[in-house]
RNA sequence: CGGGGCGUAGCUCAGCUUGGUUAGAGCGUCGCGUUUGGGACGCGAAGGCCGCACGUUCGAAUCGUGUCGCCCCGACCA
């Protein structure tokens, strides 16, 4: 099977400009991120894309903990009847679970549902956890896999097995729960902005674009280069909807029992394949130095007679890692432009490039991944003492400039309109995020989907009053950005 | 699941229309030598039952059917 696996799986990279679909397949493949599995439509993390993962994992981690959240683990699997018993989520879901219904030789009696989502299972658990107020809330999030029975996928965006992280918390009010669905939210834009340097736009869902069970959702919203949206990040106010359907039950102050308000919350390696097409380019991965596996690689040029530059590269490689740098010397027997395609190619954020002349020199040359080849901002010669500081400098810089360009991007391809036919237009040809005034209406959704295909992203407030929706002409209720989306 | 494309050496592909010795190229790999600041050069070598199965035929990479997988576009979904 494996063989049959490898054939014409991976291409060149073509123009990212030509086709970011084919571009970035080709890419997550080449960069060594992903390899396909024989199972088809799962994909195998190699180290390289783990790196990328345990630095989502990392920063998300960071920020849960400093807001109250504890890490916990729940089975993979779940009894149907447990599955079933939230209606709209069973019913949502039903389609792409995958089913266990042998163990061992012996047929289950019950058959096993592989986790598509937790809520079903933690909701079982913390309706025996929780007993008075006084046990609320609870604030849990929990790193998994889960299973989803996919027709299409594509690493990361779409695999029937994903990584992600899945908070569920309890709450006494409903008001605590939605603070906490929004300070969610928040923390995944700011994660988003300031760590995968991403913009988003951030806000509510339509009806039909929420989770099933769910009063409310919420989500961010990147924009991809070739004008489709991509949600990166969900968190739903599940109301007492979930409480109700797994009795999670509590003793308020008041003395009386009131079913408990829960949430729900997950990022997934989804927002790694978001990263990348948002800031590679044609020759390959860039990435935002926060996200980076590596920061920098030292690649030494050896000449005949002359190979001090390894010995230097590998100093200068201790020094910067116990100045608490990623860092990786390349000291392959390698041509060394073949190094530097490669690990442009990865998308390391800066490369720096040590030969004789620069160990005569007691400096280095430091070469950033973000700006072309004949930019004269790319590469400066740096004194070694010199180095940990401009290096620290300059990652700061690619950080700041990845999200600076793509927050151009976003804002150059956002339009505002309140004529239906540019409306129409604009959500035809991808040109991007469409923000109009809007109705709110299923029916005037569906119809903007079936003459588009695009949807609405995410809602906002809306400013002013009197306001007719762009789509149909009924009264506006909110404002929202309408794209057609991954 | 529907439409389209593809599957030949590690990679990118040619060959297929019109079946015919031993299936090709470039790159990569291996060996030796010269090289090394953006994908080096010379010489030599290895490497493929043409995705798989069945069928048509004297003869199949080539034609037919089926099947598996991959890519793109829809539908569905995070």
């Amino acid at each position: 099977m494996s063989e049959t696996l490898a054939a014409g799986a991976v291409k060149e990279i073509p123009p990212k400009t030509a086709d970011l679909s084919a571009w970035y397949t080709a890419a997550c493949l080449k960069a060594e991120l992903v390899s396909y599995s024989p199972v088809r439509g799962c994909v195998v993390l190699r180290p390289y894309g783990f790196g990328l993962w345990e630095n989502l994992q990392k920063h998300l981690d960071e920020r849960f903990k400093a807001t109250g959240h504890e890490n916990a683990y729940f089975p993979l699997l779940i009894p149907e009847s447990l599955l079933i018993r939230e209606a709209e989520h069973v019913e949502g879901f039903a389609p792409e679970v995958a089913w266990v219904t042998q163990g061992g030789s012996e047929e289950l009696t019950e058959r096993l549902a592989v986790r598509p989502t937790s809520e079903a299972i933690i909701g079982t658990m913390y309706a025996q956890w929780v007993e008075s107020y006084r046990d609320l809330p609870i604030l849990i999030n929990q790193w998994a896999n889960v299973v989803r029975w996919e027709k299409a996928t594509r690493p990361f965006l779409r695999t029937m097995e994903f990584l992600w992280q899945e908070g569920h918390t309890a709450h006494a009010s409903a008001d605590e729960a939605r603070e906490e669905t929004l300070k969610i939210l928040e923390l995944y834009r700011d994660f988003a902005e300031n760590v995968a340097a991403v913009p988003v736009y951030y806000g509510r869902k339509s009806s039909s674009e929420r989770f099933p069970g769910a009063v409310e959702t919420f989500s961010i919203e990147a924009l991809m280069p070739d004008g489709k949206a991509l949600q990166s990040g969900t968190s739903h106010d599940l109301g007492q909807n979930f409480a109700k359907a797994y009795g999670i039950k509590f003793v308020d102050v008041d003395q009386t029992i009131k079913h408990a308000y829960t949430t729900s919350w997950g990022v997934s390696w989804r927002m790694l394949g978001g990263l990348i097409m948002v800031h590679g380019d044609d020759r390959g991965l860039r990435i935002p130095p926060k996200m980076a596996p590596l920061e920098a690689v030292l690649v030494p040029i050896v000449r005949s007679n002359d190979d001090r530059a390894i010995d230097a590269c590998v100093q200068l490689g201790n020094e910067l890692r116990e100045a608490g740098f990623r860092v990786r010397v390349d000291a392959r027997d390698a041509q060394p432009g073949w190094k530097y395609s490669e690990w442009d190619l990865r998308g390391v954020p800066v490369r720096i490039e040590l030969g004789p002349r620069d160990v005569d020199a007691q400096a280095a040359v430091l070469a950033r991944r973000d700006r072309g080849k004949g930019d004269p901002g790319q590469r400066q010669s740096v004194a070694y003492a010199q180095i940990p500081g401009v290096l620290h400098a300059l990652l700061d810089d690619i950080q700041r400039s990845l999200f600076a360009e793509a927050k151009s991007f976003l804002d150059a391809h956002t339009f505002t309109t309140s004529d239906r036919d540019e409306f129409v237009e604009l959500c035809r040809t991808r040109a991007g995020m469409v923000d109009i005034a809007w109705c709110e209406r299923p029916q005037c959704e569906a119809q903007v989907k079936a003459e588009t295909t695009a949807t609405s992203r995410v809602l906002r407030p809306l400013g002013e009053t009197g306001l007719t929706c762009v789509a149909c002409g009924e009264p506006a209720k909110t404002k929202a950005y309408f794209a057609q989306s991954y």
